[in-house]
RNA sequence: GCUCCUAUCGUCUAGUGGCCUAGGACAUCAGGUUUUCAUCCUGGAAACCCGGGUUCGAUUCCCGGUGGGAGCGCCA
């Protein structure tokens, strides 16, 4: 049975990193009909926040990742506590009582020796009745795992072959005490209690790996297969971060991509079905998504890329959705008709910019007269605006819509002089030099506050 | 500093020894589509990090270098 896991930690804002590795672990388990879990790692007290593990979930199922089963650490902490009770017995573990200090200076000298800093095993000799005696009489410790010399080595699902050297490592502290264990130890005991199968994780665990497989040794259990996938970068190809915007899948939602344009970008940063398909359904990810067309480099973060799969996703939206969705962005004063929506439409990278692009219906700039005038120069303008404001008082209240509209319109304007009819008409309409085209416009504002815009734009010319 | 990972257009990538005069997408540039912006269409420019091997033949395999990245906590 394949079973895998993703185990955030709820210490910030689910990042769209993790939503990568949600989805890969996902798709694994879907692909293989097996389980995926979600396993809340929340044993730092000082650092977890409820209101980070809300987001976790909230954001897990507005993006459709929902997990099989689900667990928390912090529930779990008699498991941690016997194995650890456990490897100490059969001198797997040991107490440890130097301090901070000690260790730190420690560290200093080997750093200066320029070698990897590693424990060197002081306590590591204590006898185990005088060890036990001293934490019984309130000495502070922590306990660490003895780690034997020698190579460790594992196949990656990606990488291939990875060897470390056990040496080098030092005797890792795996608990703070017995009731307070630390990542690499909860993390194994819980793989192996949760039966998981494949550990398909980010690229910076890569050297935490050999630690782990260390503690799957003294407790006598099977490791699970690994997979490291590519970090995402930043534009500076660095671990991605705040600095270069947002990371926080909120974020993104709250600017209105939508979920599937996300899942989609995201599948693509590290991965790539054979093919030239760009744009895949969630079945067509399941049927495609393959562990082994993972890259081995890391990938830039392009949000230019995600604008441009996110408007695949908001052009083929069905209009009813569509406008529902702007509704969440804009004002609620603003009544949107479906001209308005099919004209923005082509020009929303996500729903978060209708706001700006539907003002020009809701509000009329203030604009220099001159604007109103193709390339600068006023030829006719004034007699020409009459004219169109004419011809749109004629077309019948019931018939304003984009087709008749532009019907209408097209045939006042002379084939020789179309910018000095449209340029005009739109700019009296829109206000500003840049907007969606006059008909668009005509049809989302109506008839009656069509004409009021052209009057003021006429009124401007007659100062 | 030490350990590990990694290397095809600006970006995401296809490519698994000859099909490659290296393909696609985003971005970019030029032109076109009933004025502007956007969409859309057509076209262009744009890459195999370097040096050794192996081989009849390397973008593809091996080694070294260089570049990039990550990790080095009583955080996860």
């Amino acid at each position: 049975m394949i079973r895998v896991r993703m185990a955030p930690s709820p210490t910030g804002y689910f990042h769209i990193g993790s939503v990568r590795t949600t989805l890969y672990n996902w798709l694994f388990a879907k692909k293989n009909k097996g389980v995926f879990v979600l396993r809340i790692e929340d044993t730092d007290k000082e650092r977890n926040r409820k209101e980070f593990e809300e987001d976790i979930l909230k954001n897990l199922d507005i993006l459709d990742l929902k997990p099989d089963e689900m667990y928390r650490q912090s529930e779990r902490t008699d498991f941690y506590t016997n194995h650890l009770k456990k490897l100490i017995e059969e001198d797997k573990a040991y107490y440890c009582f130097c301090t901070k200090e000690e260790l730190e200076k420690e560290r200093k000298v080997m750093e200066e020796k320029g070698m990897a800093p590693k424990y060197g095993g002081k306590c590591a000799s204590i006898d185990k009745k005088e060890a036990e005696k001293r934490v019984e009489s309130g000495e502070a410790y922590v306990i660490r795992l003895r780690v034997p010399e020698g190579k460790i080595a594992f196949k990656d699902m990606i990488r291939g072959e990875v060897e470390f050297d056990a040496g080098l490592m030092g005797d890792v502290i795996i608990a703070r005490n017995l009731e307070e264990p630390l990542y690499n130890f909860s993390v194994v005991i819980d793989d192996i209690l949760m039966k998981i199968s494949h550990v398909i994780r980010g690229e910076e665990h890569l050297p935490n790996t050999p630690k782990q497989l260390v503690i799957y040794n003294a407790l006598n259990a099977n490791p699970p297969l690994f997979a490291h996938l590519p970090l995402l970068l930043n534009k500076d190809r660095s671990k991605m971060s705040k600095r270069y915007g947002d990371v926080a899948v909120k974020d993104y939602l709250e600017r209105g991509y939508l979920p599937e344009a996300l899942i989609n970008f995201v599948a693509l940063l590290g991965w790539h079905p054979q093919g030239n398909q760009e744009i895949f359904s969630r079945e067509e990810l399941i049927n495609e998504f393959d562990i082994e067309r993972v890259q081995k480099a890391g990938a830039v973060f392009d949000i230019e890329k995600l604008n441009w799969i996110n408007r695949q996703y908001i052009v083929n939206l069905p209009e009813q959705a569509l406008t529902e969705k702007i509704k969440e962005h804009i004002p609620e004063e603003w009544k949107i008709n479906p001209a308005m929506v099919r004209a923005i439409k082509p020009r929303l990278d996500k729903i978060g910019d209708a706001k700006e692009l539907l003002v020009v219906y809701f509000e009329l700039p203030e604009y220099e007269k001159e604007l109103l005038f193709w390339k600068g120069e006023d030829r006719n303008t004034k007699s020409i605006l009459e004219k169109l404001a004419a011809g749109i008082n004629d077309i019948e209240d019931g018939k304003f819509d984009l087709e008749n509209v532009t019907e209408k319109i097209t045939a006042l304007v002379p084939d020789d002089k179309k910018g000095d009819y449209l340029w005009p008409l739109r700019v009296s309409l829109s206000g500003s030099k840049t907007s969606p085209t006059p008909f668009e416009l005509l049809a989302g504002l109506g008839k009656e506050e069509s004409l009021r815009r052209i009057r003021i734009a006429i009124g401007k010319l007659n100062e």
